[in-house]
DNA sequence: CCTTGCTATGCAACTGGTTGCATAGCAAGA
DNA sequence: TCTTGCTATGCAACCAGTTGCATAGCAAGG
């Protein structure tokens, strides 16, 4: 299980509360790892319980109050050790290959269209990608200066985000001409 | 929920029993779709259960009795009616990613043989997928005969593999290259 | 004042998926 | 004969993740 890891990531990149870490798996973590508000809630607790994170209350204006979380020493003792861990080779779950070979059963051209949607969501997402590496990762002259291995590893992860969506949109397009030749 | 959909996909495709299917879910289907046999056993006889697939008793020689399934028409009619529903954005799951960002809170340089290993996995898969396609889809000359859908519709999915193996590759270089900066 | 809408947190029930374990047929080899 | 190993099927317990629902503070606008 990683998604505790991947809140004791983001909660180090910056402290804040559940709804706050919600917001953030619907963007930048969220698009690599997804979580909804519930189940960010029911591991924060478990997490607080375990020594992981600490909260304190924070007063808000305007707004209701909010748990403000952070990382404590055993939580960062715990994400430093599954660092260490081998492990994972990830298991793959692709609807959309079920379906494109499933539809040799049934009517592969009226696939097209559910492939066609796909690939704008896909090119969307590259959009976004794009627009926020061109906001948070502009080129930097290199003075010499030692790079700063946070920034450096989150750009080296949403460009392998952006690979990805050039990669799923090139084979889309394979995917709609082989469809159109039936 | 898609297993029941592989399933059928992969039973119209070739009947078999859930012991075969297990297999078939190691390789082939499995690369884009995981599944265990306790879980395979467990959702065919809710299947059959629910007339979505048929199964005989098969004796083997020299071997254990199987129960041979394959598809009614009541899972066709299922297949073909999730086949035209819209939906599932698709929701993404990268432990690495995690990792990587996690990082430069501990020990970028102690990851590179993690990342490695990861590599590596992905120059097997990327070899085995060629080798697969060499094998079962050796290039034809266009003769004016129709093309095969089941046929075309496996190379295509194929081919998403090898293009995703080929841009995960390029992207732990590049991943290799920042860490070492460090 | 009342509705709408966003911030903020949470419970309960369910479903899908994993892990550990168990059983049994049969072949091959020590 | 006994062990090892592959084929073949399955139960039970657990865990992670989803869905539906509920509550409450506060602001803005009709």
């Amino acid at each position: 299980m990683a998604l505790e890891h991947a809140i004791l990531v983001s909660l180090l990149e910056q402290p804040g509360s559940g709804y706050e870490l919600a917001r953030r798996f619907e963007r930048s973590i969220g698009y690599f790892w997804t979580a909804t508000h519930q189940q960010i809630y029911r591991v924060l607790k478990r997490m607080e319980n375990d020594g992981w994170v600490a909260s304190r209350e924070v007063s808000q204006h305007g707004r209701p109050d909010k748990k403000e979380y952070s990382v404590a020493d055993l939580g960062h003792a715990a994400l430093s050790s599954w660092l260490h861990e081998p492990i994972e080779p990830e298991s793959v779950r692709h609807d959309l290959a079920v379906k494109i070979r499933g539809a040799a059963f049934d009517d592969p051209a009226g696939l097209v269209r559910e492939v066609e949607r796909h690939r704008r969501a896909h090119t969307d997402r590259l959009t976004h990608y794009l627009a926020g590496e061109e906001r948070d990762f502009p080129p930097v002259p290199d003075d010499g200066t030692p790079p700063d291995a946070e920034r450096e590893l989150q750009h080296v992860v949403l460009r392998g985000g952006v690979a990805y969506e050039r990669m799923m949109i090139a084979w889309l397009d394979d995917v709609l001409a082989t469809l159109r030749r039936f």
